[in-house]
RNA sequence: GGGGGUGUAGUUCAGUUGGUUAGAACGCUUGCCUGUCACGCAAGAGGUCGCGAGUUCGAGUCUCGUCACUCCCGCCA
């Protein structure tokens, strides 16, 4: 049997305790962390959420006592009331916060009794992925995990401070709601009382937050789970948390502003890091151009350099001939690493070549020739050319990429990020923010041969922009901004289109026809002609902010309980079948499936 | 949908060219120990080598398939 809580009452916690305490009577409750049995006197360490402290069972002190604390085991769940006293002279503990006392227990209950845990509570134990989530609240109660979650607290603290202070209303959103066409595949939800129709989850509660502004909230702001069926990242999970958050009467820098403000109040709460604002901001063209990504890396430089000017009627027929089809030719200077090897120059070429780099040419800059298979095709003037353009000199490599300018962008943006990474460029306490701004309104879907929107439909052109709807979609900028931090997007949004006849424009831009619009979001577009603020918004993405603040490398270590790659979860085992009757209520036929278990 | 990595004791891993009884560390159990703090010492238990076929006299090891976890490409307005 175990004992039960009666009428205990801990007076603190396991991290509260200092000398001052002693002689003390106190009431700790907690887990086993440790426990040392020295035969006579038996140490252990109590663990709570705050910390630990150790408490002593001494047969000199109570035999009855000592004699119950030798079945104690790790992680059994403990009560204990005893004094206070200061350790012996040379026996503190400087690495422990309570590591100047230790508690003498008169009294002993036991709660719980545990199982021996599939790995230790303790942060220098490794255990495997799989291991970690199906015990995951076991994982819980190790300090990374506990103090990545503890932070995220902090974290929405400063958030719902923030944004009450600056006149923001927390209002919820449907979570059953309506599938939206565009953007990601939909979780959808049967309707047991509408058979055959389905609710779908929100990708985000864009079209909510809108309405809100046009109901005249003005600043509405909600921390909110969002949900996309698509496959899994070490930055992406199927259902994930926004900051989400609309204005009314403001313009892109207004929000920018606002929203720096909420960051630097996360940073100051979370790490007592002061941030610098503004955050600087480049144009996506700069960004492409520069860094290749619309997402920079601003920690190092090795920034990309464009050649096709230089190359375009060079022998090296690769080059010249994607520049004639329209391509693109850009290079990076990893300056003196001209003692980079055929090894190690061959995985960055397998690297480029994820990305769809047909090839990673190459130069080294040796003493007196350069050294490359495709030296050779250039004339001295070509060569004068490259040197002045690429800043060429001794012991400098470059690396060249030849083909779409989509491919060659991505190719080299990311063999940029690669670069920095083995060269130890990226410096391991920098922040470094930026705002991409003036995005592309559209792109051009081969696939299906259509504009879809680069945002979502209901992003505003930039005003001066307008007019080329008709004759040049691609060439229209929208007003929409992304925060990137550290290469990684954290954060986007844009002022909205607030007319409806601008907003029927743009969807049929999209090839949305009046009649699939009245369908599919007649609802927006009613409301925006009865009466729609101009208004903009933006929304975070808390899990891979607070991955950033953490310095973890997968959002499943800020999330209490994540899903595996596969989109499940290992300690629920969800998701599972359901059983016949279920279906039939929902009037849903399962087909394809091998061999169906009825329950 | 595609490519890479991993899978051996409770956990983390080692396991040679295919060869006798599959090892280590930690954890666990028992005993000893009154000042430890991831205590120490001694003894012990613990294995469907992810699963299924195949090759072979013989498979943890080779081949094929399959499952799980993970990283990436596609996908993610």
């Amino acid at each position: 049997m175990t004992d039960s809580l009666g009428n205990l009452k801990r007076t603190h916690h396991c991290c509260q305790l200092r000398d001052t305490d002693i002689n003390k009577e106190v009431v700790l409750m907690g887990w086993v962390q440790h426990r040392r049995d020295h035969g006579g006197v038996i140490f252990i360490d109590l663990r709570d959420k705050e910390g630990i402290t150790q408490i002593v069972f001494n047969p000199e002190n109570s035999k009855a006592v000592h004699e119950k604390a030798q079945e104690i085991r790790n992680e059994y769940v403990l009560g204990v009331k005893g004094k206070v006293i200061a350790r012996p002279g040379d026996m503190l503990n400087p690495n422990m916060k309570t590591g100047a006392i230790e508690v003498l227990i008169d009294e002993l209950s036991i709660f719980s009794r545990a199982k021996t845990p599939a790995f230790l509570i303790d942060d220098r134990v490794e255990a495997s992925e799989a291991i970690r989530l199906q015990y995951r609240y076991l994982d819980l109660r190790r300090p990374r995990l506990k103090n990545n979650i503890l932070a995220r607290h902090k974290a929405t603290m400063a958030i719902r401070n923030y944004l009450d202070n600056k006149g923001f209303v927390d209002i919820e959103t449907p979570f059953l709601t309506k599938s939206t066409p565009e953007g990601a595949r939909d979780y959808l939800v049967p309707s047991r009382v509408n058979p055959g129709n389905f609710y779908a989850l929100p990708q985000s509660p864009q079209l909510f937050k809108q309405l809100l502004m046009i109901a005249g909230f003005d600043r509405y702001y909600q921390i909110v789970k969002c949900f996309r069926d698509e496959d899994l990242r070490a930055d992406r999970q199927p259902e994930f948390t926004q900051i989400d958050m609309e204005l009314s009467f403001i313009n892109e820098q207004e929000v920018m502003e606002i929203a720096e403000g909420m960051i630097v109040a996360i940073f100051k709460k979370v790490l007592d890091i002061d941030l610098v604002i503004p955050f600087p901001q480049i144009t996506y063209d700069e960004a492409m151009s520069r860094f290749g990504l619309d997402r920079p890396d601003l920690r190092f430089g090795l920034e990309l350099c464009d050649i096709s000017d230089i190359v375009k009627d060079a022998g090296f027929k690769v080059f010249a001939n994607v520049v004639k089809n329209g391509g693109l030719v850009k290079a990076i200077n990893a300056k003196g690493c001209s003692t980079f090897t055929r090894k190690q120059i061959d995985e960055l070429t397998d690297f480029a070549a994820v990305y769809k780099a047909k090839g990673l040419a190459w130069i080294k800059i040796k003493e007196n020739e350069w050294q490359s298979p495709i030296a050779k095709f250039f004339t001295d003037q070509e060569k004068d050319a490259l040197r002045k353009r690429l800043d060429l000199e001794l012991g400098d490599i470059v690396f060249f990429v030849a083909d779409q300018p989509k491919i060659t962008n991505e190719a080299l943006g990311q063999l940029r990020n690669e670069l920095a990474r083995r060269l130890g460029l990226i410096l391991d306490d920098t922040y470094a923010f930026t705002w991409v701004t003036h995005f592309p309104l559209l792109d051009y879907d081969e696939t299906e041969k259509r504009y879809q929107a680069l945002h979502h439909p209901f992003t505003a052109p930039l005003e001066e922009d307008i007019e080329k709807l008709s004759f040049d979609p691609l060439a229209v900028k929208s007003r929409a901004y992304d925060l990137v931090l550290n290469g990684i997007e954290i954060g986007g949004g844009s002022i909205r289109i607030h007319s409806t006849e601008l907003q029927e424009q743009v969807l049929n831009c999209l090839g949305i026809d009046e009649t699939e619009a009245n369908e599919k979001f007649g609802f927006l577009l009613n409301a925006l002609s009865s009466g729609a603020p101009p208004h903009g918004g933006i929304a975070f993405g808390l899990d891979r902010l607070m991955m950033l603040l953490c310095r973890e490398d997968s959002i499943r270590n800020v999330i209490a309980f994540p899903k595996t790659q596969k989109a499940t979860c290992l300690l629920t085992d969800a998701p599972s079948k359901a059983s016949t009757s279920q279906l039939q209520e929902l009037a849903i036929k399962v087909s394809k499936i091998e061999e169906q278990e009825f329950l």
